[in-house]
DNA sequence: ATGGTAGACAATCTA
């Protein structure tokens, strides 16, 4: 049975619920995975996503910050959990479906301004998230599953509105780019979208601080959906929800999509 | 080189 799986991080699910609700309705992906929650999950508007279908929730929330959740119209287990790097974050939910496959949703850390793990601290995590998480993947090996997320790299020259402008900012360094191949590699994890969209510009991310982010289209795609290579073949049909990027008060991400036949 | 916007939560912190 074909299902369709989104990815968007939503930045707050509570201000931005009636969003949600917008998506679920008019695309209705059997699965959504958010990020950047920013919600305990006893407060996540989970009836009002049951309402429409989507009756099972799983998630990790902390107070403000972080947060990781998946709706879910087909029954989801919530197989755990992991704190890479020891941050104490919410950052990650794993879930299988029925029918054997697993989807991991992440939210790798932002990183900080500025590329120096001597000078910021956070760029340091977030390189040693991601080696913690191809470490993991390494010793794992994962079969028949499912990584979507905000992994806050954009790693391919046509993943940024200017590769070598960008080459010193953070989401697109070299030494961000080196790491991220490695967990992907570790993982054996194939790039759906860029499989089934392997040329030109791709977006995922524009910046609230640009005046007029649709006509400027300074974009960066940060959000990805990737799969194991032993079920990459049944993925297809990814595509970008740019829209939702223009919608009212949106978040400054849009949704990526992809269909499994499994 | 700088500052630009947004959200949580109540002082700044994070993105």
């Amino acid at each position: 049975m074909p299902f369709t799986l989104a990815t968007w991080n939503i930045n707050s699910v509570r201000l931005r619920a009636g969003l949600v609700e917008k998506l679920l309705r008019e695309e209705a992906p059997d699965v959504l995975c958010l990020q950047e929650c920013k919600s305990p999950v006893e407060k996540i508007p989970a009836e009002q996503f049951a309402a429409l279908g989507y009756g099972h929730m799983i998630a990790r929330g902390q107070k403000g910050y972080n947060g990781v959740a998946i709706l879910s119209k087909l029954p989801i287990e919530d197989v755990g959990d992991m704190d890479f790097a020891g941050l104490g974050h919410a950052r990650h939910i794993a879930g299988r479906l029925e029918n054997g496959v697993t989807i991991h949703n992440f939210y790798v850390p932002a990183g900080g301004d500025v590329p120096d793990r001597e000078a910021n601290e956070k760029f340091g995590q977030k390189l040693d998230y991601l080696t913690e998480m191809r470490d993991w993947f390494h010793g794992d090996r994962p079969e028949k599953s499912i990584l979507v997320g905000d992994l806050n790299i954009a790693p391919r020259e046509d993943d940024v509105w200017s590769h070598k402008q960008l080459l010193k900012v953070v989401s697109h360094t070299p030494i961000e780019v080196d790491h991220l191949g490695q967990t992907q590699e570790a993982g054996r994890w194939v790039d759906i979208t860029r499989q089934d969209i392997p040329d030109g510009q791709l977006y995922s991310w524009w910046s609230y601080r640009a005046k007029d982010w649709d006509a400027a289209d300074k974009g960066r795609r940060l959000d990805h959906v990737w799969a194991t290579a032993d079920i990459s073949n049944a993925g297809h049909s990814s595509r970008i929800l740019r829209d939702a990027r223009g919608w009212e008060q949106p978040s400054d991400h849009a949704p990526v999509f992809a269909t499994f036949d499994l």
